[in-house]
RNA sequence: GGGGCGGUAGCUCAGCAGGUCAGAGCAGGGGACUCAUAAUCCCUGGGUCGCGGGUUCGAACCCCGCCCGCCCUACCA
């Protein structure tokens, strides 16, 4: 049996992240780990909190706490969101811990023994009244090119041009805003990936079936030529790096990252017995799920250590990569407060209407924007009014004319059988669609499905067929109850909390088909049996509300949003 | 500057390897029905497939040039 590895990139320590992040990695990941399992897949999903780097260091500065506390406290406020959200992480890591630690010094020591790591000294702008060095971004001053004054170090935001900070007219540090500042000589490890770069381009090139995105960024990377990259930063907070003269120096960020990804898998691994870590890394169907802006650490630079080190990991048998998703054509930004954060989505509506939205708008062929009044629309005709309104049609009228207990009626007739075999063909579609990650079409496919339903109940009619013949009725209601079932158990990957609403509306006996049920099988759909006549069944409230405009209205102003929008 | 992705009906998007490829959903229009969250179901889509050339018997899909949007350019992660 194949055995599925699935990772989302990881979270950045620093803050909340917003629906851009939530869709560019972690939900579309989650959708499929779901599918996977309930079709009796065995599944690892890991994520984890990226922690290190000068960001990290900085906000735990500016909260006024040590840093490895900071960590601690953003990364338990993180996984607590997106327990929310229901994200299904068979183990939620932290690049801090002392697993990773080991494996990345790990990778390290085999990449020196490889003679892919060397030492080169560069300058660094030191920052005496910061006790730190800094990175370019983070010392601005006046573009000697356009004269704006907030350049950053590494390029002017104003006229783009790339910059070094050398070049910067009255340099200062971003961080203090201190003038006195020096280049000091300061020592490095460069990762020589570059020759690594003809066995990359052959991997990437044999990859068949990968988003043009994926590839298209690779090898463009492979295209303008690889060149060497440091892999050590002067900075406290970082794993250490165990070397002669390299006191003080730690693992640069995006060096210890992707090793997370196994770390975690030992970190998932260490907390209960019996659980093999190492041989998902050697075995397993891996595929990883993140937005565009880390293809290149995952489709060049972790590949490059992972053959550098000449061991047995395994390497990405797929990685799906995404655009952005947008808030009104804007970019989400933290900074500016502007969008919207995955706290202040879970405030506002419960996840499910966030999930659904959100992966049937996956930004997966460009970026795609956000607007509430494009959620509002979709939220209640899909949820509210093709779904929500079929299950409470179905109950409420049931439960008026045959009681509170599953009617018998005639058997299936013809109607029944065309329905199943349309179910069916959906259902195909649908997985195809999933297993193919192609998140945008699963939703379309689900959608039909639940439309279905509404089309056969205008087709039978059960409110007619109740004049004259109420055993017909009772045949469609029944049907009916028994695609709240299917719809319960196939929707469950997009809308988990729904859908185990609509699962449990019964009361099963063990040996009703539907017991236990985790997916709908061609054989089943046939039968549509899930439920049987005589099983007691409830009425749940109003699964999806509709959203009004005084809603859209009271969210535009919240978040902000364009005018003219 | 270099590079990447995208520019298809009012809106959001499908169109994988050139010949039912001019499509879906939503919005709009018409009709049916009344069980239901004024929900649902059926019917209704003529848009220069960004622009201009070219290749081809034939191009939205291949090539060249141009325009527009977004992104990347490796010390943010």
């Amino acid at each position: 049996m194949t055995r599925y590895l699935i990772t989302s990139a990881l979270p950045y320590i620093n803050g909340i992240k917003h629906l851009g992040n939530l869709v560019g990695s972690m939900l579309p990941a989650d959708v499929y780990a779901r599918y996977l399992r309930q079709r009796g897949e065995e599944v690892l999903y890991i994520c984890a909190t990226d922690e290190h780097g000068t960001p990290a260091e900085l906000a735990a500065a500016a909260a006024g706490l040590p840093v490895a506390e900071y960590c601690r406290q953003q990364h338990e406020l993180q996984a607590k969101i997106y327990e929310g959200f229901e994200l299904s992480f068979d183990h939620f890591g932290r690049s801090s811990s002392p697993e990773n630690r080991e494996l990345t010094q790990h990778f390290g020591r085999t990449l020196t023994a490889a003679d892919l790591i060397e030492e080169r000294v560069i300058k660094q702008v030191y920052s005496p009244a910061d006790g730190r060095f800094l990175p370019d971004r983070y010392v601005v001053g006046t573009c000697p090119y356009c004269g704006y004054d907030a350049a950053r170090g590494d390029q002017c935001e104003n006229c783009t041009r790339l910059l070094d900070p050398v070049q910067l007219i009255d340099p200062r540090s971003a961080v203090s805003g201190s003038r006195d500042l020096e280049v000091r000589d300061s020592k490095h490890l460069y990762f020589r990936q570059s020759r690594l770069a003809p066995r990359i381009r052959e991997w990437i090139e044999s990859r068949a079936g990968w988003p043009t995105l994926t590839t298209s960024i690779a090898l463009k990377w492979l295209n303008e030529g690889l060149e060497d990259r440091g892999i050590t930063r002067d900075l406290e907070w970082g794993v250490p790096v165990e070397r002669e003269g390299y006191e003080g120096k730690v693992y640069y960020v995006w060096f210890d990252a992707p090793i997370e990804y196994i770390g975690a898998t030992k970190e998932w691994a260490d907390q209960a017995p019996g659980r093999d870590w190492r041989s998902w890394w050697e075995d397993s169907h891996y595929t990883q799920f993140m937005a565009k802006d880390n293809v290149p650490f995952h489709s060049i630079m972790f590949p490059a250590m992972i053959m550098g080190t000449g061991e047995s990991w395994k390497l990405a048998d797929f990685i799906k990569g995404f655009n952005w998703l947008t808030y009104y054509g804007g970019k989400f930004s933290t900074s500016r407060g502007y969008g919207i954060f995955m706290d202040a989505a879970l405030e506002i509506l419960p996840p499910d209407y966030w999930r659904y939205f959100l992966i049937a708008n996956a930004p997966e062929s460009d970026d795609s924007s956000f607007s509430w009044e494009l959620f509002a629309t979709q939220v209640n005709k899909d949820l509210a009014d093709t779904l929500g309104n079929f299950v409470n049609r179905v109950l409420t009228f049931s439960r008026k004319r045959f009681g509170d207990t599953v009617p018998e009626g005639n058997p299936a007739g013809e109607p029944e059988r065309k329905l199943a075999e349309e179910l069916t063909k959906i259902l195909a579609d649908y997985e195809a669609a999933l297993e193919g990650k192609h998140f945008r079409r699963a939703a379309q496919h689900l959608k039909a499905a639940w439309s279905a339903g509404n089309s056969y109940l205008e087709l039978k009619a059960p409110w007619m067929e109740i004049k004259e013949n109420p055993e017909a009725a009772a045949l469609t209601l029944r049907t009916g109850m028994n695609l709240i079932h299917l719809f319960g158990l196939i929707s469950e990957p997009l809308i988990p909390a729904t859908a185990r609403t609509m699962q449990s509306l019964w009361d099963l006996e063990e040996s009703d088909p539907g017991y236990g049920a985790r997916w709908a099988e061609p054989e089943r759909i046939a039968q549509l049996d899930w439920i049987p006549a005589g099983r007691g069944f409830r009425v749940p409230e109003v699964l999806f509300r509709k959203l009004t405009d005084d809603d859209v209205a009271t969210w535009r102003e919240r978040f902000g949003a364009p005018e003219n929008a």
